[in-house]
DNA sequence: GGTTGTTCGTTCCATAAGGGACCAAAATAT
DNA sequence: ATATTTTGGTCCCTTATGGAACGAACAACC
């Protein structure tokens, strides 16, 4: 089962065009060597693509909104997830506990969300977003949507589709990787 | 052509079995809400992976060698590429060049690398590692080595060179990406 | 040769960011 | 009930970071 699926992909595979990158890049291109003679080519094709992503797009919400990175990533987690606890916030978006403490007193004082005290614990303060709130996130949201869109303007839709499966194949599967490796041997 | 590759791809597809994330996560948890319902699926999906192979890499690098990301930024490249411009480093990683500046000159203290000016052109450093540099990228590299190795370890053959080539036709469009997208419309 | 514009690198400076200590509330153990 | 541990959030403080201005070496043009 698995075997057919990667017979089939391979085959797929085999179809494409090769060498489209050496019309681009010149032998000796220090970017060509980070691409090809990286033996760690999944993180810094990851590393390299985020940057792409992240500095138009926060560069964007800054001019517009005046907001920092951390700042919008709480609007924009409860954009999506509704109300929530600021754990939930932290755990979901990967930030230090203490960015988000400021984060979350930053908009607050904006007024883009709501706060309160979970009164079933007393520790969790139960974040919302405000109609201000909201409206700020979708002041930015078409242009990040447009980022997006040119992003994936270079893949087809299947592609699109196998890209976003393998993608969540890894993150379900990060689930058990080490947060850190102190404890790696030599 | 591409229509037959697509074809090949979406049945590639079908096949496999779907559902596999929901025996990680409950319906209602904010990372299910940030992975499912997040129009921008690639963009966080890229962020997310990319910070669950840094911190891990980069928290080792510092408590082994004591050297910030910028500083080991330098050494790959340098690892990678051979000899080259200061430059060259500050277009292939994408950091601002006063962050490398400061890096360089770290790591030169150091004695990681050797620096001297192209007697072709008297503005470029030239950079080269030292034995000391490269010893010390050699230090680290195994657990790099091994962190990514982890993370592919949940991909079929297969997928990890569909991946490969996807990835890679991304990086290569990006050259076409707008380093800001402050001129957008609404 | 002078003038203008560009590129490479450094320095200055304001600030974003995270480690760690800390407090309070809840959970757990004794 | 009391002690201990764990969890949620905040605060302090150091440091890493990148924007902007700058100087120097080249390039282009007349």
């Amino acid at each position: 089962m698995q075997a057919a699926t990667d017979q089939a992909l391979l085959e797929a595979r085999a179809g494409r065009d090769r060498g489209s990158l050496d019309r681009w890049l010149a032998d000796d291109s220090p970017l060509r060597a980070r691409l090809w003679d990286n033996p760690c080519w999944l993180s810094f094709r990851l590393n390299y693509l985020t940057l792409r992503f992240n500095n138009p797009v926060y560069g964007h919400v800054q001019s517009r909104l005046d907001l920092l990175r951390p700042d919008f990533v709480v609007l924009w987690s409860l954009y999506l997830g509704g109300e929530m606890a600021q754990t939930d916030v932290v755990r979901s978006s990967g930030f230090p506990k203490n960015t988000l403490s400021r984060a979350v007193n930053k908009v607050h004082r904006l007024g883009m969300i709501a706060r309160e005290t979970d009164p079933a614990d007393q520790r969790r303060v139960m974040l919302r977003l405000t109609d201000k709130g909201r409206a700020a996130v979708e002041a930015v949201k078409g242009a990040m949507l447009a980022q997006e869109r040119l992003m994936l303007d270079c893949l087809s839709p299947a592609e699109r589709l196998i890209l976003s499966d393998i993608l969540t194949k890894l993150v379900t599967a990060s689930a058990a990787w080490p947060e850190a490796l102190e404890d790696l041997p030599d």
